[in-house]
DNA sequence: TTATAAACAGACCGGTTGTCCTGTTTTGTC
DNA sequence: GACAAAACAGGACAACCGGTCTGTTTATAA
């Protein structure tokens, strides 16, 4: 009896990036050694080791590789196709809160849970975080800006807005996530959705629109 | 040269939550060994496993005890010592974000920190972080609706608003810590101060108030 | 085929962790 | 003072962790 062994070296990659990410979004990053992932994956130490030579490594393959395309995907991608940033915003929020609901547990934010653990720990993990959080607050700012230049459609101060609504959405999941609920999240959007037009302060006033309204695709 | 030991349960058990607490708010809880807490708190292993038989127990001491104080001082004591809810709310995002400017670095909020890395762990950790978490909410949302009822200056939903504050300043609090940047505080503070009155939606009418208001629990 | 490097297997090791255990000292009570 | 219980000291230990190391198999190119 002979056992044939075929190298994949992307698919074993990415089969112990994918038993990483989920346990590292499930228990944390200290929390999750490296035998388990092993035996979760079926992975042996020394194909884990050629791949990602430190747990360090591992993580921020995860950071880097899936935690920024989950932001992508579920937050920059659906805002960007939305007829306007706050309709964009509000999807979102209504779509994570529906699938919570029927998944029935909250597990939080990828992005969140690994910030709070290795922000402090390592600088490097750090600025890979803090990379994700800034790409995902501009395209939410961007995206306004173009909504008052093409549509017209008032609204807070870009930059604001998305800090609001990102940190919102953050700490809006942390408290999903500890009382096992996901029913703040739609609080928070109606919150969300009751910010006027920037009223006072020395903002720019509301441009004008100087172009004609764009057909949405 | 004889060497006086006096028995001081109290003061010991203070010293070590003292630590226990600072270092879990700054390596977080699986990253913060027994031996280290021992060594810095100058305990040895027997006299902290007569106080906290377990780890556990010593995490469990440091949020009911310790955290929750914290949240209590930094904001609920804060809001409802204010005029107003909004003026207490943004009394406290003011007071922190320059206390953090002026310290230099972020380290988070105790609170969100040990909700991230403990909520899916343990389910004892879960229920006592929720609980605060819940607390902190409805003395937000309380001291609104006195404020509608004795001054009448207007708000938002007082449940909606207290969720949204909450969740802005958790999630504000984890961009700050990652991005080390406080900034981010004032500018959802100044978003969260253009959430209009509910004016819109559905929503039940402002309630009347009929019955006097009751003590919180 | 042969040479060469990548891909993988699996044992091994030093260090650490949380907990337990046995003893000693202090404190309070009669 | 006698005595029991609490408070504290400090070592021991088994389990585990992350990383390394050596060896084998597979793919690739000449």
């Amino acid at each position: 009896m002979r056992k044939k062994r075929t190298n994949d070296p992307e698919g074993m990659r990415r089969r112990v990036l994918d038993v990483a990410e989920a346990t590292f979004q499930a228990r944390g990053y200290h929390a999750s050694s490296l035998g388990d992932l092993m035996a979760a994956a079926g992975v042996t130490g020394g194909a884990l080791h050629h791949h990602f030579p430190t747990k360090k490594a591992l993580a921020l393959a995860v950071i880097e590789e899936r935690v920024a395309g989950a932001v992508h995907k579920t937050w920059i991608e659906p805002v960007l196709a939305a007829s306007s940033a706050r309709e964009g915003v509000r999807g979102v929020f209504e779509a994570v809160a529906t699938e919570l609901e029927e998944q029935g547990y909250v597990r939080g934010c990828p992005l969140n849970n690994l910030a709070h653990e290795l922000s402090l720990a390592d600088d490097e993990f750090r600025m890979a975080l803090a990379k994700i959080f800034a790409g995902w607050r501009q395209a939410i700012a961007d995206k306004m800006r173009a909504d008052l230049q093409s549509g017209g459609e008032g609204g807070a101060d870009p930059d604001r807005f998305a800090a609001l609504t990102v940190a919102a959405y953050s700490g809006a999941m942390s408290i999903a996530k500890t009382s096992q609920d996901a029913g703040v999240l739609r609080e928070c959007l109606r919150g969300l959705e009751s910010v006027q037009p920037s009223s006072s302060g020395p903002t720019a006033r509301r441009r004008r629109r100087v172009l004609p309204r764009q057909p949405i695709r």
